[in-house]
DNA sequence: GTATTCGCTTGCATTATGCAAGTTATTTTC
DNA sequence: GAAAATAACTTGCATAATGCAAGCGAATAC
């Protein structure tokens, strides 16, 4: 599963990158649902199997938009942390989430519409930058915990 | 090839329709490139297979993003537009060639940085609603010769 | 030191993608 | 108006991606 590229597009360069199943879901959960070990992503209610997971967290990582690290004293478990490439990533997944909210209903009229949904709908820079902020505090603490 | 969902996120749901290498591709090949006949996307420098392009074109009319229409006295000639629907993945397109225009040169330093690239970055929603006006004009003109 | 947990890998089935050739209906050319 | 060309596909077969279930070794918990 090397990385190739079609041709010289920007669009679909990044399709050849993030056009799968699987990428941007793994980076909505780590983004979105905290996730960031093998098992936390092996437990989301997508239910993606151990050997997707595992080619995808491998593929990601080479690509650069996730490490992967440990906690201190800790040699079992695998943290897997976005990069800056990785974060940056937030604005394409606010953008699929808006054209879901707004002409994915009539399909699959089960889509959550919950307070998020209200607040990316109100104000979609702010729900971005919040995801971003969030995520980086997070990254401080644990950095911050690595040190110490 | 029928549409199935994995779960209710609005973000995974987005994927289940999106997350494919093609599809994404033949919208920009429609919205920036100004493709509309099946032979026009066969010729495009990304070289899709004419099965996978019938079986796509196919989908994304059932998914309701495209419609399959023909110039008046042809009946030879498919024309493949996009719906609004269509139209409102504009953003998203929009969103991965930021992306890849800031983060993916150093995996694949051909990628195009002329002109279009550079009104991209200094105001990405000028070009976004750019394109999308160009488009509908584009569709109004049709419309016109059609009834006229 | 035994059991459990975590992070995988392996083997096999199914679905998606890719290549090349062939088919049918329509239009163009002479 | 018959022959050639064109547009839009389909079909058959090869490879790659995805999916399921089971297994396995190292680290940790008890």
């Amino acid at each position: 599963m090397r990385q190739d590229f079609r041709c010289n597009c920007p669009f679909t360069s990044a399709l050849d990158v993030l056009g799968d199943k699987w990428i941007l879901v793994i980076v909505k959960q780590m983004l979105i649902e905290g996730k960031e070990t093998f098992k936390d992503f092996t437990e989301s209610e997508e239910a993606i199997a151990t050997n997707i997971l595992s080619a995808k967290l491998k593929l990601m990582e080479e690509v650069g938009i996730i490490i992967k690290t440990q906690r201190p004293h800790n040699k079992k478990t695998n943290l897997y942390l976005l990069t800056d490439k990785g974060l940056a990533l937030t604005p394409i997944l606010v953008e699929l989430a808006t054209w879901s909210d707004k002409h994915l209903r009539d399909l699959h009229p089960t889509i959550v519409n919950g307070e998020a949904v209200e607040l990316l709908r109100n104000d979609k820079a702010a729900f971005t930058s919040e995801l971003e902020k969030k995520y980086r505090k997070k990254l401080a603490i644990l950095s911050k915990r690595n040190s110490g």
